[in-house]
DNA sequence: TAATGTAATTCGATAATGGGACTAATCGCA
DNA sequence: TGCGATTAGTCCCATTATCGAATTACATTA
């Protein structure tokens, strides 16, 4: 049949394989409480504490959404609340206790892949994919931060 | 900051924002009722129809969950469930009525999405992220059927 | 043909998501 | 400067999505 897989379909493909490695990766080190959804949003928690309106946009789910998602991250102590001294209406969500103890795990499990992805790939091609998508930020991530 | 982005958010970037474009070209062409989630699985239905197991397992989700999706985007009018000639366990489902409506309008818009994202790129580029996208599916889709 | 495996469904519980309204703080501009 | 418009976050609540476990019906195989 031959038939073309669409662009959506590829991208979901390995975008899930990514995420479900890296969430096995961290339940298998013992944090079995971790959701899929909160992870999507722990994952978006900058070095320095990002706003939550700032994680529901860029997980694409609305305020209430990411606020109840963050009030489950808090409460089994993967992140903290603070306050943003730039603003006294936002806080800053910041990664804390048990939090900080699964970024490295989950940083780890993501060399992996890029490993395996490297050796499957070829160096070249696993560099021309990171910057094809990275230049289409440019027109489908409506909040990328600039370079 | 110059912040290494990961792969798994720009590979999440790129997927939703083309599933997103989709799902409101036919939203707007007047199907409202279509959701993310369903769409999800009518974009997986192949043309000769698909059992409900492979819709599960191509979205991810778990059998119950197609199931539901299915029995709704029956209801709409997006699908119809039909007998499998090789298994009578099996049901092979369909897209049928509305349902046909549908695609050129989604196909139609992929193909924007595709142009759009070529203008941007240059036509190499976007070759070559086709190509290392399906290139990792051997590796990343249990389910891929063969080439 | 008995035992084992597979496709789909049902039931029931839980997780996730968003609409709308609300409070508090900040911003913008006349 | 002060007031209306905007923005960050929360609360309440209804709906949607998701899965575990058990069940039925058919297939496969020893």
């Amino acid at each position: 049949m031959s038939e073309e897989v669409s662009l959506g379909v590829l991208l979901f493909v390995a975008q899930r394989a990514a995420e479900n490695r890296i969430l096995e990766a961290v339940r298998s080190a013992g944090y079995t409480d971790l959701t899929l959804a909160q992870a999507r949003i722990a994952a978006r928690i900058g070095p320095d504490g990002t706003r939550l309106t700032e994680l529901a946009e860029q997980a694409q789910v609305a305020k209430q959404t990411a606020s109840f998602l963050v009030d489950q991250l808090e409460r089994s102590g993967y992140v903290e609340r603070t306050v943003d001294p730039a603003d006294a209406r936002a806080r800053l969500v910041r990664v804390a206790g048990r939090g900080a103890e699964i970024v490295p795990i989950a940083r780890h499990e993501e060399a992996n892949i890029e490993a395996e992805w490297t050796a499957h790939l070829g160096k070249r091609r696993m560099t021309q994919l990171r910057e094809a998508l990275t230049m289409l930020r440019t027109i489908t991530d409506p909040f990328a931060s600039p370079d």
